[in-house]
DNA sequence: TTGTATTTTTTTTAATACAATTATATAGTA
DNA sequence: TACTATATAATTGTATTAAAAAAAATACAA
């Protein structure tokens, strides 16, 4: 009698697509490596078959790219792919902040204000772990409170995308204050229903955050140039 | 038959990908069938690998549906999914109209109004792929004079998706004149660098576009209503 | 007839085998 | 040395095979 859980059964093909994205978001895969079928399925014990498969999905993901007959690579970070990105985030997050306005219950906008108070904890805490989740926490409920599965979809994918980025940007602890007080400003936009102060907060959000990721890429770029 | 230049390799994959999304697209995969694998190698001529390569991609697109075990199936089309379809686009198009009167060049402008004759044309031929195609080639020269690579690609995704939808409602010939108008208007606001024109004649172009697939997906529920 | 086991078939999943292509190393030549 | 040609190895692309699971068909009992 095996106790089932069987309900968690997760195709392998989708184990490598996790485990391969969440490498290259974290940065254990860096940009230009080159993902060599045999090498990951010896590495993940598995065949090529679902490593192959993953590779698709990753490529269509934007976070490999594929060159016909020769393989796929981890795609680069640029400072144009960040600002494309960053561009059209931007556009998504103020649409997702506008529905929200207009569709929020009660209950949404209390949990929403607890991810706010969960994030100022975080920030005492000084863990970048933490705090990057409770970050995620905060903007995912906006988000998931549109009830759009698209939109949930491609912020997500986007958002998670940035962590490439960002993650190296939380690092800083001076960002913190403010990242807070933003967050707190965009719950008050909510409860209000005030749309357009809503939508100036989280662009003003984003291009706090473009800034400081650049500023980290340029930093990392100084290191390269001093250490080599 | 070997008479395609080497470098337009494609591999098998990406043709099948490209043919099934076709198919969806356009309706003769329908929504709810199921994808099978044998039956699809067999009917395109290769074996399954490519074919199973080809779903993963279109999974992630969202055009189909994966249950683990069981198979992909062509995504339903519902009206709740067109209208979060459509809240995406929205505000995706508006975003790359609002770059597109910073960033297009005289020679961009100008070939955007050739878009617009060409879509003229199409209008009195009464040729529904024709005008399908010109309208494309119109919505492509925005999207692509932004130079935003991945608002490219997700709006060319969404904008494609949009199709399933689309091409029905295309065939109705009372909506081609002011598809025509809205075109012109847009060309204009962008040579004026009016964003906020701009904008607004996007929106209001989805929203005639929403409100007439609406219409026409109205009019398929009553149609199966009487027929069955 | 209805409901439940049991077997068979179909289908997906994963691994492996083979072919085609590209990259790399080596040897020969000017 | 620099360059080309050729052989060799590594890698991707495609097909096939084998295993696991689900679906369908069948048989049997109430």
């Amino acid at each position: 009698m095996s106790m089932m859980k069987d309900d968690e059964y997760l195709p392998l093909r989708d184990v490598v697509f996790n485990t391969l994205r969440q490498e290259i978001l974290t940065g254990k895969l860096k940009p230009g490596e080159r993902l060599m079928e045999i090498h990951l399925a010896n590495k993940l014990g598995v065949s090529r078959t679902p490593i192959r498969e993953a590779i698709r999905k990753l490529e269509l993901e934007g976070l490999v790219i594929m060159i016909p007959r020769r393989g796929a690579e981890v795609a680069q970070i640029t400072l144009k792919s960040l600002q494309d990105v960053m561009e059209v985030r931007r556009a998504l997050d103020v649409l997702a902040i506008e529905l929200a306005c207009e569709r929020m219950e009660q209950e949404d906008l209390d949990s929403l204000y607890q991810a706010c108070e969960n994030f100022k904890a975080a920030v005492k805490t000084k863990d970048t772990r933490m705090l990057a989740e409770a970050d995620v926490a905060f903007h995912d409920k906006i988000v998931l409170s549109t009830g759009n599965t698209r939109l949930i979809q491609l912020v997500s994918n986007l958002s998670e995308q940035m962590y490439r980025y960002r993650f190296e940007y939380l690092k800083d602890a001076s960002s913190h204050e403010m990242l807070q007080q933003e967050h707190l400003e965009m719950y008050q936009s909510i409860l209000k229903k005030d749309k357009i102060t809503a939508a100036d907060v989280v662009r003003k959000h984003i291009n706090n955050q473009e800034e400081a990721i650049i500023k980290q890429l340029q930093l990392e770029k100084d290191d390269r140039r001093k250490n080599v």
